[in-house]
DNA sequence: TTCAATATTCGACATGTTTCGAATATTACA
DNA sequence: TGTAATATTCGAAACATGTCGAATATTGAA
């Protein structure tokens, strides 16, 4: 381990950062979850929820959770889009891509 | 996503945090990196470094070293062992497939 | 235009984290 | 035993985070 490169250092605590808050990181889950599959594989998590359901029965404020959306966006792990009167969540693929690559075995030579 | 259990979103939540920091990550990614191979594949990273040398050229006081290594121990990340004057690290294999197993994607039917 | 639904921003407060240096602990060895 | 090497614990300070409710913003529809 890893296939990245050590200078996405702070790129990659923050993305650790912004999934260390279990509501945080339940919503992340919840918008995982809510993926819908399509012939185009490179947008494996589609449109999904709102900040309103995301943060069902999560019993913290609906300011708290649209903080806690900010926080997975500014990390990169989600994208949001305004639509209409709501606000459109999905998950990011690439960074996730990235998560899985710094997790992976290092693939060169040795294990 | 996910194969794993959400109920683990606590333990989740807390391996998450101790990768959060950016001098704990670059730890635990030196850690990563002196891996040895051996036959026994269940144990893919072997000791390692001991507290002195892992936080080398981090500049920040050897107590904060300590601090941080306790912290991904306490995540179940590492495994230290005392060795004379020395407390040797190695990376925790078992909760690095549960990260793995974690961000891998959903296997059970559609992506 | 006014209202209701939804979301975001703001200020304040409590709590948690990071960091240091000093003090203490553990161990091997002269 | 005494000393040097290494590591841990402690207390304090600075800083960051999580949370709330109120205020504000945005939008669609009556």
């Amino acid at each position: 381990m890893s296939n990245i490169e050590h200078n996405n250092n702070e790129a990659l605590a923050d993305i650790f950062k912004a999934l260390s808050n279990p509501y945080r990181l339940e919503i992340f889950n919840r918008l995982s979850s809510c993926n819908v599959s399509t012939d185009d594989s490179s947008s494996e998590h589609q449109i999904c929820e709102c900040v309103g359901s995301l943060g069902k029965d999560l019993d913290i404020a609906h300011s708290t959770v649209s903080h806690h959306l900010k926080e997975l966006k500014r990390a990169g792990l989600i994208r949001m889009v305004r639509n209409g009167k709501r606000t459109e969540c999905q998950v990011n693929e690439a960074t996730l891509a990235m998560i899985r690559a710094y997790f992976q075995p290092c693939c060169c030579g040795k294990q």
